[in-house]
DNA sequence: CATGAATGAGTGTTCATTCAT
DNA sequence: CATGAATGAACACTCATTCAT
């Protein structure tokens, strides 16, 4: 029996949350202690704990709550008319557009999966969803005749997983770089020799 | 001006490392303590300080010590008959021979770097001279006329960077799959659509 | 001016009493907090502290409802025929049959009486009730003829205040111990030493 | 291969324990904070768990500290001429000599041992030793004839035991009263009515 | 009367680092 | 060169209590 409204709480929820994500990008996870993230929120310990129960579950709650905006991204690449092109928007996006100490984060994240089992079943779990979403796409796009593969389309998606992920991490580490102009001719290269659009000008033949 | 003989220092120097790189592993960088390497190491903690000047040098050593291990292993690289075999080799090698930890390990080190610019020098510059070293190599056996790559060979090798990276971050999170016949794809469908060796026996054109 | 009818009232105060009582059993008083207290109850804590001021308070009613108790118990010793057998029903009623966790608990209480005055107080008058009442008791048989003390009245009830008091502390802190049969030899003792039955079968001389 | 010469580290922890005595007798065991003990001890947490490893620790280290001076005491009256003069002593010692805050010390520790196997396992195994040494003791005279029990030596000692537990406790929640005149007292009724000592004057017999 | 969200000082404990020996 | 005792700020987390609703 909730005094304050539900909506109250959930909205005080998500400014705990993003304080918190404030501060892990600034300082880091193992950086940033609990009264950092409480100055951040305007808040006291004793209120921080009584919306998270510990410091890894804010970290689970950022987790998720990125989980779910990928979804949403995803659905938005579902119904985009040329999916490749959605994904490479996507992808520069996160590796170009959003700041780096987002991606400074979602490494930070990771590096906690890996110690940390009920953080390592969110990520598991979104990187799944992501995969298969996409492989049910292409292969709707294939299976229409608007998108041909050259070879076979597992290995395709393999390569395309982890791409995807190293182009990440590149931009992550190498914030030097010119990842735009990078993803561009990297997807170019795809779109030539991997997953070629049949409503494009036909590829002349590679060899 | 040391007292001790110089390799005397040094294989201390070595021992340290390596004592701190089995603590580091097995309980993660920020789950290990400076005692705990002591420990490890069978020293004091005024002796670790007379090696390494503080916790992040220690990861510094480690990294530089990687840096060394990689420049080797891509000098095999180099001498291979067949360059794209050799790669595909160091990668099984690294994502799937190597134990978890020692990936868990590089993760780590790769978050640290997001925090400490010298741990970031140190990433960078092993990086450049990987892709380096890689690019040498294949524009070699290009214009040798014993490779032929499909589509720009500077996109290529961004696409390959980006996919090492991507093989490696993916055996490390997603230690439940099985990388090893994922790698052997995705290298078959590199060799058939990305750098088609001349030596083997031509390929029919995928289109 | 309450406007709820006092009953109402009492019974929940003694709701909350118990359930105080049943959390402090099992968890100890430093280990229980008002929380697991509400929790027990089924109330809020803004409930709990207008019943009780404070966590001492609910230890004070405890201790008070125990004195009630015990006041009660001391009632049906007065009336038994037999004082020394009631007393020695009491004994073991307290020391072997009620939980061990109870002991406990009346141990915790008095260790929050060496450090609070109002505890020591309740602890004090109940303790002053209970000799005076035994005192009188006895004293009334002695004059009826119907016991026969052996040495000064007064120093037998202070061996008998001792007694008790230390064979509750044993079975508190010795609950490996069988206390049954103690209690049962040592009054044995007493009575052919210390506070003989004129009913009974006389008493050889000891010596 | 400590530095310091080890009665230095000896003398360094008993110092300690002495400061976490006078804090704990002062402020009780959950009234005080390890940071108060370091302020006592006049040095820093750090220090402090390098000498215990918890605050239970302390406790412990307290309760072994006691069987010691217990043991030794014990020592002295299985030497003494007359025991039951030398128990009345050693009682008074501890019931009325040493400070109250000793013994409020002492029952805190009870009631930790309550919740704490281990400090439990101290203070039973105290108690068996001091209750084995004064059978013996006691059991000697009696074989020596130099006393005469009345009545089952086993029961007597029991008795001995709850009523020197429960003179301590007494003299710890009453401190209001003259515990040093009932002692006095009470070991009178006992020789005279429990454990003649045959060298006195012969008693007459209480019938 | 009752609620429960909010508080914030306080807890026991850790650990990278220093320095007298 | 090597030691290891000593440091003390910092940590994640708790809990008796309050008060606006």
């Amino acid at each position: 029996m909730p005094k304050l409204p539900p909506k109250r709480l959930e909205s005080r929820r998500q400014a705990i949350l993003e304080a918190a994500e404030r501060a892990f990008a600034r300082d880091g996870f193992h950086g940033t202690s609990m009264q950092n993230i409480c100055r951040e929120a305007g808040i006291s310990p004793g209120t921080l704990y009584l919306y998270f129960p510990s410091k890894v579950a804010l970290i689970a709650g950022l987790c998720e709550r990125d989980r779910n905006e990928i979804k949403a991204a995803l659905i938005e690449v579902e119904n985009a008319p040329n999916i490749l092109e959605a994904l490479e928007d996507m992808l520069v996006h996160y590796a170009c557009v959003e700041p780096h100490e987002r991606r400074a984060l979602m490494f930070e994240i990771g590096a906690e999966a890996l110690r940390n089992p009920d953080i390592a079943k969110l990520m598991t779990e979104t990187d799944d969803a992501f995969t298969a979403m996409i492989r049910a796409t292409v292969v709707g796009a294939v299976d229409a005749g608007r998108i041909k593969p050259h070879g076979d389309i597992d290995t395709i998606f393999d390569l395309l997983s982890a791409l995807g992920d190293g182009i990440l991490w590149r931009a992550t580490l190498r914030p030097d770089l010119d990842h735009r102009n990078s993803i561009r001719r990297i997807f170019a290269l795809v779109r030539q020799q991997l997953l070629t659009s049949t409503t494009d000008t036909p590829l002349a033949c590679p060899a």
